[in-house]
DNA sequence: CGACATGTTGATGGGAGTCAAGGTCCGTGG
DNA sequence: CCACGGACCTTGACTCCCATCAACATGTCG
């Protein structure tokens, strides 16, 4: 199933089996993508939203001079766009990072989902709002923590999200993002992260070489990061 | 009509009679708070939405030493936890920071929405989408600006925002924000706030003092924050 | 092989944090 | 009525984290 990754870990078992079948059915095609690839420019009218089932996208906004800030980084299992379907358009740039593969949906068949299956419609908007909770935990890294706690943070939640939907165990995973692209999602420059790196690995808790990420002591490197994983899971239950 | 400022400026006109109708009977009851008053604690089950009708609102985050960090301001009009109706749980506080007057919808009755009118289901969906897009600019602004645009985006996107529910004009509004306020939602610290200000003051750029803003030179500081207020608006026209 | 992105390290400087002191304003209570 | 405490605002001195500039290493792909 195309979209089996699709809350994965955060309330998919919530969807029906016929509610998933309608997902499924929604999928409009699947495309493989290069990497660096500009998939949305920022105020275009987007008229399909993406699911990502293969490898990384980011989405960013860039400063007056070009600097680049990523506001989000997304892994297999999440819809990258899905808010451009209330919004219509975007209010930031979307692009792959490494390779990947995606599925589309057109938003005149999400339209006619929210017509139709209500439950599925709450389940689509709860999944923006994790993005959302996302943003504001970055806020939270960017306001509050030194260098050190941003880039630890932010391979705390990578790590977390991919062990979500299977792609990483035992502390280990890949991913496409370079220094100069950990730079731009912690708001530092990358010779700042490269010495970030060397600490961090100095003392135990992370490497990460040629897009393999190896967390030795995820509990420290969670403490650095001030890290609770619960803004990931939307914590519904109870 | 208590709902009168929901979405005003920004797609309201899209909400029929009907559902302005059925937005306002959804309103279970008004109420007053002090200022300084916790409304939501992080993780609490909630079962109401707030729509705040006057004063301003915020959420906040706390690092482990206690430092807070904002990562929403609320202005009247604005629904200030509706993403606790498909979340059911916050993953930060609420609180108010002046006094404030606020209208609360409860969630079964939410519910009752989304299973009847689906159009006006995609506009609170669309009205969550607006706080994600907030938080994505308040990313770049941490991630991007020196203190000075910080401060300055801040008070452009504030008046911006103000301006749109008619309690903004000629460059003035009142607000109930301190300096030790206005630092935690841009993460620098107090005393910094305040030279910030002094610099701004003397540039002719901007003053603020017992909470009366006044925006003397609206371009020059959007220039220092390098503001758009696109985002504000959700573009949903075109 | 050369071009280019990426990774690494050193030297220097500046923006913002920290610490400290004092000022203003207000509400409360003796 | 005035003393007092408590927020908030203001300014100065010193420190430190991270940016900047620069040089070079490594790797990879046409």
């Amino acid at each position: 199933m195309i979209s089996s990754k699709f809350l994965m870990g955060r309330g998919r078992s919530e969807l029906t089996d016929e509610e998933k079948q309608v997902l499924e059915d929604s999928i409009a095609g699947v495309r493989s993508l290069p990497g660096r690839n500009l998939m949305v420019r920022a105020g275009e009218r987007v008229e399909v939203s993406t699911l990502l089932l293969e490898g990384f996208i980011c989405r960013y906004m860039d400063d007056r001079q070009g600097q680049r800030q990523l506001v989000a980084v997304h892994v297999p299992g999440d819809f990258v766009d899905l808010h451009g379907f209330p919004m219509k358009r975007l209010d930031h740039d979307v692009a792959t990072i490494g390779p990947a593969k995606i599925a589309t949906i057109e938003h005149r068949t999400l339209q006619s989902i929210t017509e139709r299956f209500p439950h599925l419609t709450r389940m689509l908007w709860f999944s923006t709002l994790l993005d959302a909770a996302m943003h504001r935990e970055w806020i939270f890294r960017l306001g509050r923590l030194g260098a050190e706690g941003r880039i630890a943070h932010l391979f705390c939640e990578l790590y977390t999200r991919l062990e979500m939907v299977g792609l990483a165990q035992d502390g280990r995973f890949t991913m496409a993002m370079t220094q100069p692209d950990l730079a731009e999602a912690c708001g530092i420059t990358g010779v700042h992260v490269n010495r970030v790196l060397r600490v961090l690995r100095e003392r135990g808790l992370l490497t990460y070489k040629g897009g393999e990420a190896h967390i030795a002591d995820l509990k420290g490197l969670a403490a650095i990061a001030e890290f609770e994983p619960q803004y990931l899971y939307g914590t519904r239950d109870g």
